[in-house]
RNA sequence: GGCGCCAUCGCCAAGUGGUAAGGCCGGAGCCUGCAAAGCUUCUAUCCCCAGUUCAAAUCUGGGUGGCGCCUCCA
């Protein structure tokens, strides 16, 4: 397994902390809003990542954090007149709902910042107890970066003169501009929480690192909490910087071995805003386009690139998926027996290996499919090919999670039961002015088919229909 | 202004020193009553210039053109 490490900025042999143990952390979303497609970008990253991790033989502990508490909630709770609890509720089951749609599995572990509180206030004490924070006035806690001198050695950032110098004009007393918060004093009612330092609430960058620790972290780690960290690109700076030095100042370790961070999802060339009105979030995205597409489509592109959706792509998308459901519906009912090894699996696997090579892994997709359609094309009964084929799709499933669905109901959903009994009446009888080489009438037939938004085959199995 | 990324066929996109994968679209053909599906086949020398090398899309330098981060952000 080789991945490339963000900050080291080269591609790695991948090599466990633990034999044969993978701990990994992804940033996730912050529940006050319902989750864009960046959003399905990073989750199908990482989903990915811990499949090929598990193919490759990792016990696989997968950590993706729920951000509930942060300003933007606490004023989106205000506005509405509820409590925060209530938003944070609502944008996190809409956030699993939507992952779900993309065939993303559950993380292992699923922190939220309100409950790991005890892990950050176990922290802000280290860091104050090691002399790498400081307390003012108002009582706000402050990490301080002149203490760190590994500071912006994450980011690969300089500090230039300015920045060093200036003084934030509200917080005069702040040692360093960059010096970040680790607890906001506040007093406003059901937003603020108990602490040994009083009321308030957490610094943003804070969670993570206390998650972590509390978590994944093992002891006898080589000098590092976890294995592999990840988030998307706009996170290295400040949010990992950070991460990296409150767990480097409170703990004797660094953070992570490996960093990993995803490109950014730009709508028809411009970065995503609601303004533009071009699918934005999740949800509205699956109103259109079916949820395993889009999971193809927003995959099919090496993950450290930008991703430019547009719809265009995504239809190209899902014509490669169809040929993939097309086979499976040539092979239906047979069952899969064997899991022996395959030369096609381990061509897969060491692609996905070589720091999640999609493309190569789906050009080795499509010689498969065109492999075993051309030998189903030209021969008779190839049993022993079949299986195989079986056998594989099987594994692009487990994978890759692609052709995870029944392949009739793939090709016809958004489909009602009514016109599906239309159809099943306009196929017959069509199928009989065939059989009477009444073309006349059978065209005419499947023009109207085809008036539903439907196109048939005829196949030596019998005449099936997919919606266009 | 500081730091960084990218530039491969009409479109999407691998390849990072050894002579250009794959998909979409398009052309031709096989199959089909005709289609659809499937299959076969055809289509690039890699933004520009200079350099290193026996050999460069791949390394170096300089251009040009996109883009990201530096404030909340996946």
């Amino acid at each position: 397994m080789y991945i490339f490490d963000s900050v080291k900025k080269i591609k790695r042999e991948f090599v466990s902390l633990k034999e044969n143990e993978v701990s990994l952390y992804v940033c996730g979303p912050t529940v006050y809003d319902d989750a864009h497609l960046g959003h399905a970008k990073s989750a199908l990253v990482f989903d990915l990542l811990s499949r090929v991790l598990h193919a490759e033989g990792y016990g696989v502990k997968y950590a993706r954090n729920i951000t509930d508490i942060d300003d933007k909630i606490i004023k989106k709770a205000q506005d509405q007149g509820v409590c925060i609890k209530e938003i944070t509720d609502k944008y996190t089951e809409a956030y699993h709902a939507d992952m779900a749609h993309l065939g993303i599995k559950r993380p292992d572990i699923e922190p939220k910042a309100t409950e790991s509180l005890d892990a950050m206030f176990l922290m802000i004490q280290n860091l104050l107890d090691r002399g790498h924070a400081y307390k003012i006035s108002n009582g706000d806690i402050y990490f301080d970066t002149a203490s760190d001198d590994e500071y912006l050695t994450l980011s690969h950032r300089v500090q230039n003169e300015d920045e060093k110098q200036n003084r934030v004009a509200n917080s005069d007393e702040k040692k360093n501009s960059a010096d970040f918060a680790l607890w906001k004093s506040v007093q406003d009612g059901d937003v603020s929480f108990d602490s040994p330092f009083g009321k308030g609430r957490p610094g943003w960058h804070l969670e993570c690192s206390a998650m972590i620790e509390k978590h994944l972290t093992c002891k006898d780690t080589k000098g590092y909490a976890i294995d592999i960290h990840g988030g998307g690109a706009d996170l290295l700076f400040p949010h990992h910087e950070n991460e990296a030095a409150q767990t480097r100042c409170s703990t004797d370790h660094e953070i992570a071995a490996y960093w990993m961070h995803n490109g950014f999802v730009n709508i028809d060339g411009e970065k995503m805003s609601k303004s533009l009105g071009n699918s934005f979030f999740i949800k509205d995205a699956l109103k259109v386009y079916d949820g395993e597409v889009l999971r193809f489509y927003l995959l099919s592109t090496h993950y450290r690139a930008n991703f430019n959706f547009n719809e265009e792509d995504l239809l190209a998308s899902k014509k490669r998926l169809d040929k993939l459901y097309r086979l499976k519906k040539r092979l239906f009912g047979l069952e899969v027996h064997s899991q022996t090894d395959t030369a096609f699996k381990k061509k897969l696997l060491s692609a996905l290996a070589d720091d999640l090579n999609i493309s190569l892994a789906l050009s080795i997709i499509d010689e498969m499919i065109s492999t075993v359609n051309e030998t189903l094309d030209t021969a008779g009964k190839h049993k022993e090919l079949k299986r195989e084929a079986m056998n594989d799709m099987a594994y692009i499933e487990e994978l890759l999670g692609f052709g995870i669905k029944n392949p009739f109901e793939y090709f016809q959903t958004g489909i009602d039961a009514e016109t599906k009994e239309r159809l099943k009446e306009l196929i017959e009888s069509r199928n009989n002015a065939k059989k009477e080489k009444d073309f006349e009438t059978s065209d005419r037939l499947r023009d109207e088919i085809l008036s539903y938004g439907v196109q048939i085959m005829d196949t030596p199995q019998g005449t099936f229909w997919e919606k266009v």
